[in-house]
DNA sequence: AGATAGTTATGGCATATGTCAATAACATTA
DNA sequence: TAATGTTATTGACATATGCCATAACTATCT
């Protein structure tokens, strides 16, 4: 019984505290972290070493977990070279493919396409880059997948105007975040991201303040954005981004899909229709300069639109689950 | 009754086996690794989604981790940053220090301390690099410990010549080792590690083969090395590498510990006797040269040692255990 | 001082993990 | 094809871990 905690066990616990008076600069944490992970010693052990309740270890290597101090993590490069993956970087031309196994639940595949892509974009970040991001559902998701790191010299650039509409995963929003857990400048463009006439757009781009952002966006080493398929409902008009007209004019003009602020068919052809007048973002030709070009994304329903966008080369990094990538390859063998 | 298992039973496993039928070539260890670790799921529900029993996704995990497919560490800036390596830093000017948890099990110490060394120099590695090597138990515990990566362009040389004694660490046994777990080029010095006189010595140094193997050595970006005491027994006779009676003279002179192939007094003062002319070994001033010179190594009786070690600037990294620390910090504030 | 609220540490229980000997599956040889 | 050795898989048990309600402690206010 817990009250029965007195003076006499005081004492007692006192004789057991000889090693690690709390005295000690050197963080409990660490302590209990390194003699449980790198030494496999158990946790009441450790316990009786530090002078504390089996429970506290407990709560020590929580917290360890929690802060970063131990890292577990799987190397993302096995990952990129399971066989479905290396199969639909062949077919597909992708430099890289990271292949998630498909949950049992359909609802949780978007959460861990986006957990995934996390783990991707922390393994592929380095000193010095500048990440161009796109907005949406899937990005948002990923921002908060990642862990809090610190490289130095990065730099979090939108690559779309900030919409003005009302929903959760505005392009603001996906910038500011992913570039707060990366201890990253962020750039924002100060821009809508769509205008009412090809004229506006024009002025805009020729501001001072939203050309230094393109010009930026040239910089850019990687790309994150996610694609959506355009047959049934999606957040482009939910979200009031675009109207419904705007949208159908595109789906008459053949686009399935919509991915990194560019429309595209079945085949790959990029899809232009008035829309792109007043659409501002990254240039087509910048975006496909850019080194790595990363699209999270994976649905049965989607396979179409990511075909085509794998077709217009608008990724060469490609972060989805195992059945749509199987998918694809299907999709792939049943054209040649 | 695992005997039980036939055509029915087989038939029910197939029911369960939709997911993840072994058809596919992904990785086994990889997935288990990925839901257990990343989705933390329990490995109840994995075995499940992979149709095979727990005790299997035990043992995948297992592989999953002894080969390295997922890698649990510890920020290793976090023991460097712990209070009394940060205090022994400042009073004795290394450049950084990493404090073990003294373990209850004296005779556990060298190992766990060579096991923080393998973890130290993991973490400071990386490509280009050449690392420059001692013997002695200590590094070669250090060299078991290693888990096997891969760096591109990594050279291991050693700073002394083989010796002929038998003992089971050798100069060779070490640099070996370490090579062989950093998937390192591996440079061998050809040559004893004593000889009978000077003039031996100075004929070989003239030695072409010889020759660029010290001038390899000019070009170290680090050393490891231990550090021993000179009172008491010393495997430095026992192994054979020199008489009683050439150890005897270091001690007249005031020697108090040897290290990286070199002897010194309480004070830091390098002692140099007749053996030196007959050792061959890299250079002092080479030695002194190499940006990263990390020293592994802590003990109650090498205070002592240690302390001379590094008033003679030997090290600059030092890698020991919380009371060596501890005593070293009393040490030092005595002489203030 | 005594009461109060907020924080941290603990005991004990439900559950998850690790171990191992037994057995099945497979490969090899006679 | 039977016999034999080798490896992978498993069920069952012993142990370790994760969790949460509550005790102990601390700081603050009356």
């Amino acid at each position: 019984m817990p009250g029965k905690r007195d003076k006499a066990d005081d004492d007692s616990r006192h004789a057991t505290r000889r090693a690690v008076p709390s005295r000690f600069g050197m963080d409990e944490v660490l302590w209990a972290a390194w003699l449980y992970y790198e030494e496999g010693q158990k946790q009441d052990k450790i316990a009786d070493q530090l002078g504390i309740s089996r429970a506290s270890v407990f709560n020590l290597l929580q917290k360890a977990r929690d802060e970063g101090i131990v890292n577990i993590s799987i190397d993302p490069s096995r990952i990129a070279r399971a066989d479905v993956a290396l199969e639909l970087c062949e077919l597909s031309g992708l430099s890289e493919c990271y292949v998630l196994p498909t949950p049992q639940d359909p609802a949780t595949l978007a959460n861990e396409i986006s957990h995934l892509g996390a783990r991707v974009l922390e393994a592929r970040l380095h000193a010095d880059d500048t990440i161009g991001v796109a907005w949406g559902r899937t990005v948002l998701s990923l921002s908060k997948h990642l862990t809090s790191m610190r490289h130095p010299n990065i730099t979090v650039a939108q690559i779309t105007g900030s919409a003005v509409a009302t929903f959760d995963f505005s392009p603001v929003l996906c910038t500011t975040n992913i570039a707060d857990r990366l201890s990253a400048r962020c750039v924002n463009l100060h821009a809508p991201g769509v205008v009412s006439t090809a004229q506006v757009k024009d002025i805009l781009l020729n501001e001072p303040e939203i050309r230094n952002h393109f010009t930026l966006l040239q910089q850019c080493t990687k790309t994150i954005f996610g694609v959506t398929q355009l047959d049934g409902e999606t957040l482009l008009e939910q979200s009031g981004f675009m109207s419904d007209a705007a949208l159908q004019v595109y789906r008459d003009l053949g686009a399935v899909g919509f991915a990194a602020g560019y429309f595209f068919d079945a085949e790959g052809q990029i899809v232009r229709s008035e829309f792109d007048e007043r659409h501002i973002t990254m240039a087509l030709d910048d975006l496909l300069n850019v080194p790595e070009r990363i699209c999270i994304g994976g649905a049965p329903q989607k396979v179409g639109a990511i075909y085509g966008m794998l077709q217009a080369r608008i990724a060469n990094v490609l972060v989805t689950d195992e059945t749509t990538a199987q998918s694809l390859i299907d999709h792939y063998k049943q054209r040649t």
